[in-house]
DNA sequence: CAGGAACAAAAAGTCAGACTTATTTGTCAC
DNA sequence: GTGACAAATAAGTCTGACTTTTTGTTCCTG
């Protein structure tokens, strides 16, 4: 499931990562790769590739005769899922799930239109399946059963989509979900009104009704971002 | 304007890079860290630095005794600026333009009506400022005036939305609308009508209607996909 | 005192070579 | 065929020496 742990270098970067986007050095900081090296009882050479991939993800900035300094949080690539994943387990956490959310309000809607005329006979039978185990999942604190069969609806219609750009969100849409189930207050058993718009969008994309669909789904994330605001006004 | 070209390894990378979105290396193709080294004429560290920023960008995949692996597209972290731009600049310029024009048709017009109710009296000014430069620069050939201003309204609009996610799609935006200014058929002077649309939305945002502000830019939004459609049916 | 040129120090950048380790593949016995 | 064992291979790691760029200081001059 997750990404990078493989290797040295991998393993300071599941480190120093967090630490950084979790403010833990502020924009501005400055770092020296030797000390870093030495901290982390690694050689140069696996210090300095995780530099490198750090400042691919535009956290860092890295210098001669300066160092490696910490950029502002207004430069990073938060759309990267690594960067999301750091975000997500740290301190802006409530932040970062607000942003995603908002995200997920503006792009699953128009997917979810654009797989009503794109989609596959067998993704629309993907997608019924997984509306029915959220049906058979949403009584009788069977959690971890709704929550699997939710992400993978939601893969589905971004997948249908069409669009690569909309697909890869799939990962980020997963989280967003995984999280509000895992660690925010969730309710004993899953929103029946909720239950039933994920069938009838199910329904619409079969249907082919893209305009059926994108409602239906834009009062989907309605939902999401409301229940957002009951958990932190 | 440009990113990483410092260094010997972001030399490599600029050359790499746009090679394996352009798919020059087949998914499943497989190169040696030693091979690449010699062949760049660069050291093997400076090689191995350019792999690790190319995984983390999930274009390749490097394992022991095998190699390192070129990953299929659907896996590649498209969200990545540098890649967005390698893409832009090769072979599927075409696919990738269109699935950022999909893209900015979701996330503009939430973006819109968001900055109607966050947008601050500086952030109105400069939206006026950018309108009115559109229109002064709308007839007779002033293409590049005109981009200019284009390509910052739609920065400022993001920006206001007071979404960080929004607010990081600015630089896609801007070099969606830079390349087809460009590099697609321009016609002489831009459509008369999403001049007024741009003039309206910054009227609307200064004004705090939301719905408004939202309904025209989809329309914007709407003229770019169908003058894509025109261009490739 | 201002301004600039020369110099010194600091940290990243680069390279080369030796060594380690995991993984695959092939082989041989059973 | 299957299982275990051995060899080959390419990435991974470490170290030390060297280069290059940038910054800050010093000192000289107008």
């Amino acid at each position: 499931m997750s990404t990078s742990g493989r290797g040295l270098h991998g393993h300071v970067l599941e480190s120093l990562g967090p630490a950084i986007t979790a403010g833990e050095y502020p924009p501005g900081s400055v770092l020296r790769t030797d000390e870093l090296a030495q901290s982390f009882d690694v050689s140069r050479s696996v210090m300095r590739e995780a530099v490198r991939v750090l400042e691919s993800m535009h956290l860092v900035e890295s210098r001669r005769r300066v160092g490696v300094t910490v950029r502002p949080k207004s430069e990073w690539n938060v759309y990267d899922p690594q960067v999301i994943r750091w975000r997500l387990a740290g301190a802006d956490r409530p932040q970062q799930l607000r942003s995603l959310t908002v995200l997920r309000s503006a792009v699953e809607p128009i997917a979810a239109g654009l797989a009503a005329k794109h989609a596959t006979a067998e993704q629309c039978a993907e997608l019924t399946e997984c509306a029915l185990g959220m049906v058979a999942n949403s009584r009788g604190h069977r959690l971890e059963g709704y929550l699997i069969h939710d992400m993978a609806f939601h893969r589905v219609i971004l997948n249908a989509s069409g669009n690569e750009m909309f697909a890869r969100l799939g990962d980020v849409v997963a989280e967003v979900l995984a999280g509000r189930t895992h660690h925010e207050v969730m309710f004993e058993d899953p929103d029946p009104a909720a239950v039933t718009l994920h069938v009838q969008v199910a329904e619409a994309v079969r249907a082919g009704d893209a305009v059926r669909a994108e409602s239906l789904t834009r009062e989907i994330t309605v939902g999401a971002l409301q229940e957002l605001d009951i958990l932190a006004p």
